[in-house]
DNA sequence: CTCCAGCCAGGAATGATTCCTACATAGCAC
DNA sequence: GTGCTATGTAGGAATCATTCCTGGCTGGAG
């Protein structure tokens, strides 16, 4: 589902964000997947097509796209950033094993808020909710590695220590 | 409240974590705040009483400590990672002026699950649920800078460019 | 008391991201 | 279409949290 030139266009004037070949090619890239790239990734994918751009120019361009409201970051651990061309209201489930982000769509999780005590009297205004697990192949391949020992979550975040997933797959 | 040599020895005991100097004053220190400070926080706390503690043994000790359980990483954004003493199931409150992060305890959102549907397959461990706004000096800080703008919050995550709070205080 | 696996300090390396700067170009006015 | 100028781009250098490496030190088991 490439997003035609015409539709990234207009939505760039929408947002008053000025076209350039190698916006419009970021924007394309990031809205042609739902694997959630890292700037790197996205630098990779677009040099296929434009082998002088700069990795600068994307990190500068997805500033730019993200204050123009037309790109979300996605942070997960301290990891590199990941990027989503789905802005509108969303949470994620992360597999602690490959790094993949899936979407998830839920209006319950939307509509989560605290209560006035807890709030502290900060003007909340926004909130994320993140799943972490396995995905169904890291889940075969943790059996296949480890068949009968299961390790106990034993603390809430961070995974056990030497870290996860530093890099992750594109499809 | 600071937690008597004698509790640490013993939570160390507990979770199979080999007593030193430096760690006892590592996860005093972390255990004497709510402030989940950084790993350099630490360094410089620590570092007022043993001057010759180097920055990696701050590291490598977190490190340890989440491992065992004693300690929690906290990420946020992608700044640099926090700290968090408390290990008991619970989510947090994030200043977006100061960065300051405050413990929710909340059974509702400890709760909190997807449903088979959701799921995609994850088998999934673990949850957590971040809200986003601006403290109660931060929202006084930005009225005295724009006195009658409010800046509409138009995409979810990331802020608005120019990033806030890269450091943060310590009580 | 001895011994050694595991810890510590310090310095170097890494790697994502940002900064700097000179050149190129989008898009408005004419 | 042409010219102009604010803005974008490339590329190289800088930053900085974190990790890696190495050689000496030490907690605590026996």
């Amino acid at each position: 589902m490439n997003l035609p030139l015409q539709e990234i266009e207009a939505r760039f004037r929408r947002h008053a964000v000025r076209l350039t070949r190698q916006r419009a090619a970021i924007y394309a890239a990031l809205a042609a997947t739902t694997s959630h790239p890292s700037a790197d990734d996205l630098y990779r994918i677009v040099k296929r097509r434009q082998p002088m751009i700069s990795r600068n120019t994307v990190y500068y361009t997805l500033g730019v796209l993200r204050t123009a409201g037309l790109v979300r970051e996605v942070n997960v651990g301290h990891d590199m950033a990941r990027y989503d061309g789905n802005v509108s209201l969303h949470h994620h489930l992360i597999c602690l094993g490959c790094g993949q982000i899936m979407d998830v769509m839920d209006d319950e999780l939307n509509r989560l808020q605290l209560s006035n005590g807890q709030a502290k009297g900060f003007d909340v205004l926004r909130h994320r909710v993140e799943f972490y697990g396995y995905c169904v192949s890291c889940q075969q391949a943790r059996r296949d590695v480890s068949p009968h020992r299961r390790l106990a979550p034993s603390f809430i975040e961070g995974g056990e220590h030497g870290k996860q997933f530093k890099g992750h797959q594109e499809s």
